[in-house]
DNA sequence: CGGACATTTGACGCCCGTCAACATGCGTGG
DNA sequence: CCACGCATGTTGACGGGCGTCAAATGTCCG
């Protein structure tokens, strides 16, 4: 029998499929109990926004089921999504009062919301969790980067064959050999993640289905039987 | 080069040019005199490349004078820019233990080395650095989205009027009651960070002399009268 | 079952990439 | 000082890759 003491109380945190992720795995548990009570969990829908790109920035978010899209607008409507996001992932991350870009989901989500100006307080108490921000921020950083040379450089089929190849590597899992990956986004989300239109983007996934480098199984998913031959085609 | 006294206690950082700017701003005058101790200065001339993609991360620079290209490359030799470098920023900013681009120099270029591991222990004593590097990363991901909508949906010209307005606003001076920009690299450069070929930029900078948008002076030297102009021009 | 939305496929056209010729500028060395 | 060579920039001609428009088919959910 276990004497309940301070310490040793258990708290919804605690026990977070994400709690190994995000900004989480930063903390022991006992400062992750601080974290806690600064946190209110929020369900979206499909395609309900968390917060559209110019509100202003007040809560940041970890993303604990589902997934979303980010994205920022030219006045004329043109969309430029900058990154998909899964659980586990950290939104909001920035030092602007208003967000930079909205943040929808793709499928029925679960976010871990947090007060920014009281996460902004924690960060004086734990060091380690400003180091894993830093951290977290040098990771996008990277994936941007990765991005812009796929927008400035690459073909169509590049751009598709790197993209698919970026998510088969966050939510791909393995099947008969191969990978596959099911896919939360239309044809029209991944175009204006790669910077195509969306029938340019179902004619590559066409030519890949006739060369056999992917096979379609019910509408969103992607069985990859060799990701060799879809890197091949990625341009790198 | 001047010498400190034990008198004034004075110190090579507290006259440097960009004291307020990159990571010092972040310190008094007390922890700047240990930032300093770890500091060297570093000479590039025009080409030398400060570090390349894939070199093992040691060092982290403010520039102090000069410019820099930052680029990726894929195999096949194609490279994309992902930002241009000018006195006061911060370079090198990553957690991963290899450079992810390379550095090369502009121009003659001044730049201020850490050695990474140097900069990680200060980190732990002064929290408000380690603050300063995630307002740092937190900017230039904000950049590399807007470069991301640049990229993935805008027009040759809208291109080139978006990288023109951005170069203004980081080197532009006033100039009879318009702005005039020295740019110190190249048709090439500007083509490679704004996914376009050297013709197609030539040819867009000739569209905008001619529509009297832009008056290119010396070579290397864009004026323009009036911003509006190019702003309309720039899609957003 | 019906209507909205997503996807696929075809026909056509344009923007920008490719290739080529020539001009210009600049540093180097005779 | 000028001649030379190489890097950079400009402009033209041409073609292809991808955007645009349209129509048909498939899919989901009320």
């Amino acid at each position: 029998m276990r004497h309940p003491t301070a310490a040793s109380q258990e708290f919804p945190c605690q026990t977070c499929e994400v709690r190994d992720k995000a900004i989480c795995s930063a903390l022991s548990d006992e400062e992750l109990r601080e974290l806690c009570r600064i946190t209110t969990e929020v369900n979206l829908h499909r395609s309900q926004a968390a917060f559209y790109e110019g509100d202003e920035n007040t809560y940041l978010f970890n993303v604990v089921t589902g997934s979303l899209r980010l994205s920022k607008m030219l006045s004329d409507g043109r969309r430029q999504i900058t990154g998909f996001l899964f659980p586990g992932d950290f939104l909001g991350l920035s030092v602007t009062d208003v967000y930079a870009y909205s943040a929808e989901a793709l499928t029925e989500a679960t976010l871990c919301r947090f007060k920014r100006t009281s996460l902004l307080k924690l960060l004086d108490r734990f060091p380690k969790l400003e180091h894993r921000l830093l951290e977290l921020a040098s990771n996008e950083l990277v994936e941007a980067q990765t991005h812009l040379v796929m927008l400035g450089q690459k073909s169509a089929m590049e751009r598709l064959t790197s993209t698919l190849l970026r998510l088969m590597e966050r939510i791909g899992h393995d099947y008969e050999g191969g990978s596959m990956i099911d896919l939360p986004m239309t044809r029209e989300d991944l175009a204006d993640y790669a910077g195509l239109r969306f029938e340019t983007v179902s004619r590559c996934f066409s030519q890949l289905r006739k060369k056999g480098v992917i096979l379609l199984k019910d509408k969103g998913s992607v069985l990859v039987p060799h990701p060799e031959a879809l890197e091949r085609l990625a341009g790198d």
